[in-house]
DNA sequence: CTGAAAGCGCTTACAG
DNA sequence: CTGAAAGCGCTTACAG
């Protein structure tokens, strides 16, 4: 830690070793056009040798604009958080914007007690990272500047949402599925509460129908977003049905749990049983034996959108109503081709 | 979005309705004793209506404080930087300060670029959270402000750094699996080139001298930090040294991939060998089959470690040097006592 | 092209 | 107990 806090440098001092006026010193360190070459090279000279940093905040006071967005999650520790944020981040760096992180964990005080220290911090705006994709209270009443909602629905049609597209990402692995000439197909995946479950079941049942197939075992197994239950659901499944050809998973915990079994049991992955999962954890789905297809939400992507249209928000062009965006399959080896038939 | 930036309601506004001068409205909110109480209410009753929320900025200019703390990352996508700016900013939180995150992502542009966003943004102090426990450059001379290190080690002695306590987590591990009776106990892990590892394998290697135990396999199996390279390594050690009754691993993916490994070579987990992880990732660790014994870092607790050393900085007791936090074991059924022989 | 002055929203001596 | 005034660091009309 060392040293404390010595006295800052400011523009006064820039000035004075320059030998002009603060206000002739601004100028020419942001580069307007009324001042002569010379007092320039001067200027920048001084501040350069006062490693000289404009005070943010005092220019904020004046131009009412602070280059600082709130970004105020519902759970941060959630693994589709990070690279949301990571998205925003980057797109907001892009900006020169910086980024004040409130983490609610899911507790309405502690995000009512953000939400203010946030708005005391005189944010330009607002990204709401939510938890899961479902629909959420909008803060449109209590937050004076733009925000903009991500992976989580804003109740308030005038707000704008920028969401995962989980009926695309489950049209793409079904299709998939279906065009490896897959039969069987069953669906195991996390608890019916969550709307991406559901709205992914949904997709799922449109796409089999429209290929006159059934959805293998009658109804999908919801369950939990676990290895563990992937691996208990895919004995019951089995054991009940054995004509299963495929498995498409709601998460790539819960299908890396499924390979586990299904090899357990003697089938062969992917000739016997093509499995898809879900989101594309780098960690569970490439590491997995064998490494997993599954669906890329994408997310990263995400949180850059929403950032692009709360920039234009800032800039007078607010946008609102729901964006989805498109999910990516992406094909690893736990799929493939019908087994011949010995 | 919806709505614009609409007109901040300030402490001029404030003051006017409540019939007093900005003085002693700023008085009154501050909860000096100067003020009458009758007046107080008023000031009170009028800030409330007005749902008043002080600028933070402006205050920031006057004491020179932002209450706002600069948490600059090298890799906010490691699986360690989550837990730990969660704790981070937990504590925060409590002080009532405000984090301004940046993610480095290894670059060191943009690190630099970062460093001047955050001392243009007037940040009290800085927390640096480094990717690996390593040693890594100070930034002593280029920051204003105090800074604490966490998850990395500043190279100046006048830093101080918040490190986990390789040295005691191994400890742990293998204390626990020669109490158990294990005799010929392996250890694989990540790259030679993280300190982390070395660290590990050197308290592995004084536990085990002190019992009188070879390490099983001559050597540690460096590799990576993967369950691919759990299973490729397992399947190695196991066919050259069957007599191995124990595999400690550097961390819970690696032990998620050996214990694969163990049971499809017919082996039992944990009767014929015990294996012990590090990290406890949940997702990994307690969802293993079998659930998986393993290190905790206390990730969360090094986060609000660091901060409660920058908070004592800020108020004048700096400290320097290393602070090592206890690791803690987790037991779950991936050890257990050696199996009778039949 | 340059600089004196006003002002962003607030706090803090200081005078009354 | 209350309020006028100065000032934090900067920017921006405005006058010269």
């Amino acid at each position: 830690m060392g040293r404390q806090r010595s006295r800052t440098v400011t523009l006064t001092d820039v000035a004075r070793l320059a030998g002009v006026s603060v206000a002739t010193a601004s100028k020419a360190l942001n580069a307007r056009d009324e001042v002569a070459p010379e007092t320039r090279r001067r200027v920048l000279e001084a501040a350069e040798e006062l490693s000289f940093q404009p005070n943010v905040l005092a220019r904020g006071l004046l131009t009412g604009r602070t280059r600082t967005i709130g970004l105020l999650t519902d759970e941060l520790a959630h693994r589709f958080s990070i690279p949301i944020l990571l998205g925003v981040e980057n797109a907001l760096a892009n900006g020169q914007m910086s980024v004040l992180l409130c983490d609610a964990r899911g507790d309405a005080i502690r995000r009512q007690h953000y939400i203010r220290a946030l708005i005391a911090r005189q944010v330009d705006g607002f990204v709401v990272l939510g938890d899961s994709n479902d629909v959420r209270p909008s803060l449109i009443r209590q937050i004076p500047v733009p925000a903009v909602y991500v992976y989580g629905e804003s109740d308030d049609p005038r707000d704008l949402s920028v969401l995962a597209d989980d009926e695309h990402g489950a049209r793409l692995a079904t299709e998939h599925l279906v065009s490896l000439g897959r039969r069987q197909i069953a669906h195991i995946t996390g608890p019916q509460s969550y709307r991406a479950a559901r709205d992914r079941v949904a997709s799922l049942r449109k796409v089999l129908a429209s290929a006159g197939l059934p959805l293998a075992g009658g109804e999908p197994l919801y369950g939990e977003w676990s290895q563990r239950w992937g691996r208990n659901a895919a004995r019951m499944l089995l054991s009940a049905n054995p004509e299963i050809d495929a498995i498409f998973c709601g998460n790539d915990q819960i299908a890396a749990g499924v390979a586990g079994a299904v090899r357990e049991l003697g089938r062969r992955v992917p000739d016997d049983i093509s499995i898809v999962g879900y989101d594309n954890w780098h960690e569970f789905a490439a590491d997995c034996q064998p490494p997993l297809t599954t669906v890329d939400l994408n997310l990263q992507q995400l949180g850059e959108t929403a950032v692009k249209h709360l920039f234009a928000a800032l800039d007078g062009q607010p946008s609102s109503g729901v964006v989805r965006q498109p999910c990516r399959l992406v094909v690893r080896d736990s799929t493939g081709p019908r087994a011949q038939p010995a």
